[in-house]
DNA sequence: CGACTATTTGACGCCAGTCAACACCGGTGG
DNA sequence: CCACCGGTGTTGACTGGCGTCAAATAGTCG
């Protein structure tokens, strides 16, 4: 994790894909960010329930937002890569219905609500953008459904792949059908909805038929098509499109 | 349906359940009402893709958000009720990366997106309510994903009897552990990721088992906390605590 | 009455969960 | 230095939940 990297770059860069920012606007936003710090993985920064008083960015390493269930399983509900805002929906709702976790060590930067609350009534247009992309993450969630409720394991792992190739290739840290995947076998079944044996048979397959390859931390895509193909996959639900919002 | 309530109502009783709404509040959002119209079951209000003029709450009936899977099946991410926006995330999106369908024949207000634009930028308040509705969507299409992704048939299927038991409650239209669903087998089926014919087979164990009836269009509720522990079920995501916002 | 949809039930097969065993690795402590 | 350990990955055997196929019934509409 570089530290002199600027925090809200990534974010930026997302927002910046979609429409135009206004050097006023970028200044309100970089003016709600009041410190930058970091967590080892493992860490529950939210708790569902509690009271929160800040909104998470994150600049570096991997966040998830889960619930548990009965028998001490776990679903995610979605992986938080850098640029991501993991819980700006807490600035609305006040608090979580899920937690909030470090899959990997992670550095994030904090912005106080009572600042994102100033951008609510004196920026209109930043103001929708930052609603803009709460609703990213539920059209993500959205597709997960879709996923969960109707594919059988192999597309549901192919699918993770492509959503996160995607996304990470946004903000510079996918290239070349390859990426850091810091994951162990077991997040990657509490996000599909899946055991972490059968997570290894899938991607056992997935690597003998050269599609994709996840190994030590890296996961390397051999046929993109193919993947697309059994993921069933379709980017529009990322919204990459740009115009005026 | 009767023609004679108002629009609005269930809406508005939603919204004061969660914070106050001033009297200008009110009449910004009368005033972006444009018409009220009608549509048959099955019909489909939004194609996925399409760009979008304004939003739809939902008066009388029920309408889903879907998506379609290969091989013809479809997966229903959230099932819309009276007093429901079932697409202001359009008004910031612009299109809808699903489609919208009529569970049931419907009555509709249709909101044109330039006044709901009027909205967020001189009602910074009730814009944060618009918001906060647009989340509670999000909220509950989060936990679909935890109950298709690691619960079993009979779960998934009391739960959304639980889900919907509160949210029609709210609006008066459930109450004494009975409510009209009016959807098929196949419907709740696709809205649990799950065939008819499983469907059909878990409730008639909920009903053998003396938890819950589902008939003729009704569902009655025989044993709430049964019904409840079975779907692991935790109102929490609905957000009906009332703050400021 | 015929066509269609929705519901119900039984038989069968497969995908994925469960249980178990083993290999590998980095860290820890005797 | 090596034994030990917990976390992770890998594989095989078995089981069960749910999908698929099929068929019968009932209700509705034309």
């Amino acid at each position: 994790m570089a530290a002199d990297v600027d925090p809200l770059g990534r974010f930026l860069t997302r927002l910046r894909v979609r429409d135009d920012l206004s050097p006023r606007e970028e200044q309100a936003l970089r003016g709600a960010c009041e410190q930058v710090v970091e967590f080892r993985a493992g860490h529950r920064l939210v708790r569902a329930g509690t009271e929160l008083t800040h909104s998470t960015l994150v600049v570096d390493g991997f966040l998830s937002r889960y619930k548990d269930v009965a028998g001490g399983q776990r679903q995610i509900q979605e992986i938080h890569v850098p640029g991501d805002f993991a819980d700006l929906h807490g600035f609305v709702l006040k608090t979580l219905d899920h937690h909030i976790g470090a899959l990997t060590p992670v550095r994030i930067a904090l912005f106080p609500h009572d600042r994102l609350r100033l951008i609510t009534e004196g920026e209109p247009h930043l103001s929708r953008l930052l609603w803009f992309f709460t609703l990213i993450d539920a059209s993500i969630q959205r597709e997960k459904i879709r996923t969960v409720g109707r594919r059988n394991a192999e597309p549901r792992i192919a699918h993770l792949l492509c959503e996160l190739y995607l996304r990470l290739e946004l903000v510079g840290l996918a290239g070349g059908l390859r990426f850091a995947l810091p994951l162990t076998q077991a997040d990657i079944g509490d996000a599909t909805g899946l055991t972490a044996i059968h997570v290894n048979r899938m991607l056992k397959r997935l690597r003998e038929d050269g599609v994709a390859t996840v190994r030590d931390g890296e996961a390397v895509i051999h046929d993109w098509p193919r993947l697309q193909k059994i993921a069933e996959f379709d980017p529009a639900f990322l919204y990459r499109d740009r115009r005026p919002r």
